[in-house]
DNA sequence: TTGTATGCGTTATCAA
DNA sequence: TTGATAACGCATACAA
């Protein structure tokens, strides 16, 4: 016998089960769960009953009883570097918005930028038996092998704008190549003859990208590479008041500095200001990112939108379609959103150059 | 029979169940599960065997399951109105961080400032079978009905930032109203003499006690309330422009605004600059929270930190509090974080006043 | 269309 | 110190 005693009309709080309604209505378990899941073969009328009294008494079904059973939670686990700055966190509000209107939760793992704790993430995701992983690489990841089990256990894996190049995964990324090359060309329209480039490490693809698009640019304008004119950095804000400092020593300094990330840029603005360098008539600026501060300093700066939202709904909807694909053994597939440059008064000028 | 083969020493992935240890090693579930889970009556060197075994064979435990049997998961449930700005990214990076230290993961819910969604967050949450639960109030939240349930089944709730007052609840806030008082106070320090203030809703507590701080800080100075330079509103940028121009369209202008919020404060700057008033000589302005961009713009704005990651860390602290004071019917705590007034140039000046 | 019985992987109760 | 066994709440194969 149970602990606790059967509730028949009397109101007791805790929890319903599937067992309480069937013994309330006199009808097996399979009965009513059938009527829950909207499951073919079940009478219209046996159905409308339990569903009846499932919202009078209302029951909630107990998803940790459901997941167990199926192996399969309606839980999805995000894993991002970090939730701070502007990228990540509007990321996972959509990736929030998106999985709640399919039905599922999200739980959030930071990987501090560290492969070992992506590592424990990806073991305490599995753990919850989470029905799918989406992922932002951390910057020291470089290798595959942790995401190799979350294949084999058959859980669906996205990636989202950092990800493994050359290997065949599921990934939404942003034309980050693209976008630079909008934005050098841009630069380069409005007169500039020396762009600089603010490079990140470039083993993450969302960097290397947007050194190749700067390169593109280049060559589109028939411009020689100079590599000096190439500052590689973890792209802070120091560091762009550093790479700025650097490129002003040159002898032949460019006039124009196209950054793969916001905060250098703005450390570069900064610096050039204590100078007394105009912007942009002396040398234009434009950064990556769109971060909230470049519509508010002066000069605004030109940024490249990263699309955050959009890149959330994205991973969600492709981890959707890979739920829906379970039949097909390698589905896979690459969603590329297009950025979208804003241009402001930091790359901005009458064309005198 | 099971329908996979048990394995022996043959490596076959999938999960590894603690049955699988125990008939690998010719003793019970029982025993398996106690080695585990530290229990006191185990041999030391069963528990040895087994631990060593768990560990080549990679032993996950299946959280699912003992959520199930316990009724209580390794989950916290963290609703917030919003996941952007600085505010509440930062403290949910605070909360992950300390829940995963204490063996938690987190699931995060929005409730788009949203009572509805508010309720089904709740109702979510506890399908989830979550430990507890962590909440920020939506804005359009008065009362504290949905709240109850998770109360009368036992799960800790606590409250962080925007709460209810007046009821009984645990909750860690940042002392606004001293924030706001040494902030305002700060304003009269540098020889203003009309501090204006913009006001948030008055039914939130944050925005409450911000306002009572000001009050405070005008009478510790013998300053008359004057009604007129307190302006209601969201505090949105755009708001902080309509409400500075409300302000300077008074026949006595105010030389100071104390704002509840940055991105007013940001707007109010805005066009008093586009005016060419200047600040702080003219007009000394220091708003609330600390946002990024307080200490870009020109002038640079005083504002006050809200301890975002400590508050994160208070909360999972207090959580974990309450589950181990389990056993106390009405263990109730508020905790209350030092505000830190962040001086910059736009409420400096060299005291010509 | 409905019901019976079993198992998902743990933990807890009781007995040995 | 150990083990056998029964739940936790749900979903499904199979029988009726």
């Amino acid at each position: 016998m149970n602990s606790r005693n059967k509730k028949t009309a009397e109101v007791s709080d805790g929890p319903v089960s599937m067992a309480d309604l069937a013994k309330e209505l006199g009808v097996s378990m399979t009965t009513v769960s059938r009527a829950l899941s909207d499951h073919y073969s079940i009478g219209p009328a046996t159905k409308q009953k339990v569903l009846k009294l499932a919202k009078k008494l209302n029951y909630q079904p107990n998803q940790m009883a459901a997941a167990l059973r199926k192996g399969k939670s309606k839980l999805i686990g995000v894993i991002v570097p970090y939730i701070e700055g502007r990228f990540f966190p509007s990321v996972v509000h959509g990736i929030e918005t998106a999985a709640r209107k399919a039905g599922f939760s999200v739980i959030i793992c930071q990987s501090n930028e560290d492969v070992a704790h992506e590592r424990k993430n990806i073991e305490t995701l599995l753990n919850a038996q989470v029905a799918g992983i989406l992922v932002s690489l951390s910057r020291n990841t470089r290798d595959f092998k942790h995401f190799e089990k979350v294949q084999k256990r058959g859980v669906p894996l996205v990636f989202f704008d950092r990800i493994l190049e050359g290997d065949n995964v599921n990934a939404v990324v942003l034309n980050d190549r693209e976008g630079a090359y909008q934005t050098t060309r841009h630069l380069l329209e409005q007169g500039c003859r020396r762009v600089a480039h603010f490079a990140g490490l470039q083993h993450l693809n969302i960097y290397k990208n947007r050194r190749q698009g700067y390169l593109d640019a280049l060559r589109s304008f028939d411009l020689p590479l100079d590599e000096e004119l190439i500052i590689y950095s973890d792209m802070t804000l120091e560091q762009g008041v550093a790479g700025m400092k650097q490129l002003l020593a040159l002898p032949n300094p460019p006039d124009g500095v196209f950054a793969a990330g916001d905060s250098s840029i703005l450390g570069a603005l900064q610096l050039l200001k204590s100078r007394g360098i105009r912007v942009p008539q002396d040398i234009a600026l434009a950064g990556f990112s769109n971060e909230g501060f470049t519509a508010i300093t002066e000069p605004m700066l030109t940024s490249v939108d990263q699309r955050c939202e959009e890149m959330g709904q994205a991973t969600v909807r492709l981890f959707m379609e890979l739920v829906e694909a379970k039949g097909t053994p390698f589905y896979q597939r690459q969603v590329v959103l297009q950025p979208q440059l804003f241009i402001r008064e930091s790359s901005l000028h009458s064309g005198k150059r």
